[in-house]
DNA sequence: ACCTGAACACCGTTCAAGT
DNA sequence: ACCTGAACACCGTTCAAGT
């Protein structure tokens, strides 16, 4: 293999553990680490480049710019998913059951990480475990005999849909700011004028209502069922 | 009223043609102004106090932070949706082509200005012209005759897809670092191993298909039959 | 080829002090 | 009450120069 490991510099900046090469895996890594122990808005270049005990500059030889790191600490995440549809609920499951469960382990990890669900709804990510998810998905959701277009437009739909509710979800719970937005949105609702807005006071319970899991079990169901239903225009697959 | 309009300080500072004073009007309106002209990311509050010939701690007087400044541009924005539900296609119109219409411009209206979709997202909306929108697509989706809190449910759900959807296409359309994002995505599903990945493999043409108008029209005839057709759990309204 | 110091061109937000 | 200068504490990215 390669002569890492063989220490051939001296020990020269005072007792510093020696520091290690730069790679793109280590930049990763702790991006990753900075990530989980004070939120992706901590991972910046400059911050990464003092942790890794260098200029920034020199992380612009293995990352193209931030958002591709971004990108790539999404993917490493993305294997936290279980894939195997065996999560929750009770036992022997069918293609929609297993389907259900790989999409809530997809949203449930983007939850615990916010601001990463943001950076994949707008840079779409290709890594290797966002892959495999693809390819789960894709398998489960042509179980249910829908034309194979539908299946793999049905697929976009599905992690658009479980993106955007961690995007969203996610910053009532961790931004320390955007606390307040959600109960300012809450407000405007009821403060509405019934004569101008019939619609809203009519409907207003439950434009609030139901917990998070409802919400996200009725979204699923609501998508997988449009999904199998809706045939692709101009076409009788 | 007041005495603004009397002026009773010499010009002192050039020629300048007396500049106005401050108020959240006038600094929304020239927010909404750079980011005509330039894009939401210009709209920073060191750029906007430039803009206003003041420093950038005045505007703190009316705004209270950058996303709030951006909330107020974007509800600016949304008056610009058509809430008729006459616009494309052709002439008379049930709901649901009413409803299909008002959400095509707002999604519209959205993807000429991409940058604030992600704001949309992140930061839930509750402006005048916001509320406006929801009332109208309230009323429109109610007509289905689905119960109450699917329809309420829904209209979260149709907002939620357009929004992300402009979210998405948008970078890929302005952003001039992510031009190439979209074609590595594509790259690494055609790059993806058969033997590994063969539910991707067998999708490949169909996971690309399809023009940004063909999806929206698909996506929004999922979500209005899945919603009308799927209870609320625990619910037979 | 890889790494870096230094610079360029910016940010948001706060706060004491002024009017 | 409103407005401000100045400061604090940061950013991403580039580039010429070094090894």
């Amino acid at each position: 293999m390669s002569v890492v490991g063989v220490r051939r510099e001296p020990v020269s900046r005072r007792e510093r553990p020696a520091k290690p090469a730069l790679s793109r895996r280590g930049i990763v890594d702790t991006a990753v680490r900075i990530m989980r122990a004070e939120g992706l808005e901590k991972v910046t270049m400059r911050r990464l480049a003092q942790e890794l005990d260098t200029g920034p500059a020199s992380l612009y030889v293995y990352v193209a710019n931030t958002a591709e790191l971004h990108a790539a600490v999404l993917d490493a995440l993305l294997g936290e998913v279980d894939l195997t549809g065996r999560e929750g609920g009770k036992g022997g499951k069918d293609w929609r059951g297993q389907l259900r469960a790989v999409m809530t382990s997809y949203t449930l990890v983007l939850f615990e990480h916010p601001q990463l669900a943001r950076s994949a709804l707008v840079a779409r990510p290709s890594g290797e475990n966002y892959l495999r998810l693809v390819e789960r998905i894709l398998d489960l959701l042509s179980r249910s005999g829908a034309g194979r277009e539908q299946v793999a437009w049905g697929v976009d739909k599905l992690l658009q849909d479980a993106t955007a509710t961690a995007a969203e979800q996610a910053t009532r719970e961790h931004d320390p700011h955007s606390e307040g937005d959600w109960s300012v949105a809450v407000g405007a609702l009821h403060a509405v004028d019934e004569t101008t807005h019939p619609a809203i006071s009519a409907h207003i319970p439950h434009l609030v209502s139901g917990t998070a899991e409802d919400r996200m079990r009725w979204s699923f169901d609501v998508l997988v069922n449009g999904i199998t239903g809706t045939p692709v225009p101009g076409q009788a697959d």
